[in-house]
DNA sequence: AGTAGTTATTATAATTATTATCAAATTATT
DNA sequence: AATAATTTGATAATAATTATAATAACTACT
């Protein structure tokens, strides 16, 4: 943990910015939630408990400048709030995710699984390829179990 | 175009919702932009100009309609609005998208290209897919095309 | 055709997420 | 310590979307 900590925060000042206390207290927030895909208003509540303090623009201000320095990723499953999602460190690229439609859970895959598709694009489409998002709807194996046991 | 919205409009009534004029006009707009991804806005504007006396939250709500019919695919590219886009005749699954970080267009590809991928999420994850979203980020080929011959 | 009942529409208000503003506070620099 | 630059917090502004309520259009039945 400190030691990512410790890495942002050299991230941020090669480019120029610090790691105040607001900054790093919505960094361990991100951290010790990172299994999990929170909003901004997520983030701002559990930043709360710890540091009452801190404004809601802040944690806005905070989220879009990891973004910049690629530390965490926005994503949007569709249900009108953007969420962040700290990437693993060192990948190259965004990890995968399976969206629920029973209940709603959202699990994540590490793996690539997309150097063969995105080979074929940048040749077929003569696209250079930068990130992605990719996102399956479906069924869990959590709900699957459950109706298989019904 | 007109066998087009005479089987949208088969597949209306089929839930027992009608194809009334206003939802004829969205339609039809829909379907003269196939190649676009246009925002409710967009879509409310061009609306407009064949049907002036149509309101937003009736073009906000057919297209919510046609989204559950799987007529159009509700999609977000992160700048904060969602846009619809038609979905092929008989397609099993949503295409998939290539968004250019200079330029700002937005590609379509048709094929599938996940077939195999869905098979090792399907079986790895215990995961029953339903639908998707892909979208890579990066440079065009008219961008790129650009760069070259600068 | 006439009435009752349902469905859809319009205009507008309300809500929600996000961004902009600006004075005050903090931090870095001389 | 004085000055300059950056960051913050509170709040206002904006933008997208949804809810509301009155009206209009259509349907079914007599």
């Amino acid at each position: 943990m400190e030691q990512r900590i410790e890495r942002i925060k050299k991230q941020l000042h090669s480019q120029s910015y610090k790691l105040t206390p607001q900054r790093e207290a919505t960094v361990r927030v991100l951290l010790e939630h990172e299994e999990d895909h929170l909003s901004a208003e997520d983030v701002y509540m559990l930043v709360k408990e710890k540091s009452p303090e801190i404004g809601l623009a802040t944690v806005y201000r905070t989220l879009e400048l990891l973004n910049e320095l690629k530390v965490v990723d926005k994503i949007n499953f569709g249900d009108g709030v953007s969420r962040y999602d700290l990437r693993q460190e060192g990948a190259a690229h965004f990890h995968h995710h399976l969206v629920c439609i029973e209940c709603g859970s959202v699990d994540e895959i590490q793996e690539d699984l997309l150097e063969e598709v995105e080979k074929v694009v940048e040749k077929e489409w003569n696209f250079y390829i930068k990130d992605h998002r990719l996102t399956f709807h479906g069924i869990c194996y959590r709900c699957r179990d459950e109706k298989t046991s019904e």
